[in-house]
DNA sequence: CCATATTAGTTTAATATTAAACTAATTAAT
DNA sequence: ATTAATTAGTTTAATATTAAACTAATATGG
């Protein structure tokens, strides 16, 4: 005997959000894609290298953190960069359980050529959201990635 | 002669708006394929099945546009699926470049059974937000994703 | 000093994802 | 009737992504 599972109104506006969400989020993400493929990068490869270029050197595991990818992935797009010379491997010296990787001046290079015009197409492509929609935007999302982030 | 380059104020805004959006996403997105990989399931799986649990049989280019994948990653995902009895591909009789693609009775069984638990996941998730800026942001990410998608 | 626990990164297997080139089928134009 | 254009899906090659198991190195506790 089964009854017609309704979902409350809470659990359909939380999916209706986050259907909104992921397809915003898919939307920019296929345009930045597009743009960055045509300077022969994937966005993981741009991620790593934006990390370092505005961060500086770190280890593998840092960078994962940071642009949110696991140590086995990041093993494989620091792989690829390192194969192009954008990035090098330097093991560290007081601990030789990690690596520290650095942009190489190709890498520099590439990444300081692209990262205007990567910025000018993300602000092409939040144009249509006033600047107070815009810190509207960021104020939610930052509120729901901190609680949504599993903590270790 | 070269100036130091400067973001204006617009590209500054948008790229931590652009951050922000994806670290929510990536958080929301991590919760979801963890609740789901214990139910076996990738999420394009779980899309895929739900698309045709909540909108009846429809071939695969019509899932790929509503999940917003690419027609060579709906061919592997549905021969997945397919291989695990989930989904069936049926000839269109009158035009037969094209499958419809149904639900099997497992793959009916399966996907009602997890979708409560799905939308659970999703409410708790988005219950950091308040109901009306749940309201909010999926207006704002609506307005994001119909400009930043590339209409063909 | 030795055994155990933890950490950084690698490897494995499986799946996902794209762009581009392709085949098969249908539609449109001549 | 024939040819060209378009559409649905497949294949290819490359890269991405994860979880889990692994190796190597360091830290911790007895």
């Amino acid at each position: 005997m089964g009854t017609k599972h309704r979902f409350d109104t809470g659990e359909a506006r939380a999916l209706k959000t986050y259907v909104k969400l992921m397809r915003a989020t898919e939307s920019v993400t296929a345009r930045a894609h597009r743009q960055l493929s045509s300077f022969g990068l994937t966005i993981s490869q741009f991620g790593v290298l934006e990390a370092l270029y505005h961060l500086g050197p770190m280890s593998q595991s840092e960078i994962g953190q940071k642009i949110l990818r696991s140590s086995g992935n990041m093993t494989m797009v620091i792989d690829n960069l390192e194969k192009r010379k954008l990035v090098r491997r330097e093991r560290n010296r007081a601990d030789r359980r990690f690596f520290i990787i650095h942009l190489t001046d190709d890498g520099k290079k590439l990444i300081s050529s692209i990262f205007p015009s990567h910025a000018a197409e993300i602000a092409r492509a939040l144009d249509v959201l006033t600047p107070a929609e815009q810190q509207t935007l960021g104020r939610l999302c930052k509120k729901l990635g901190l609680e949504a982030r599993p903590e270790a």
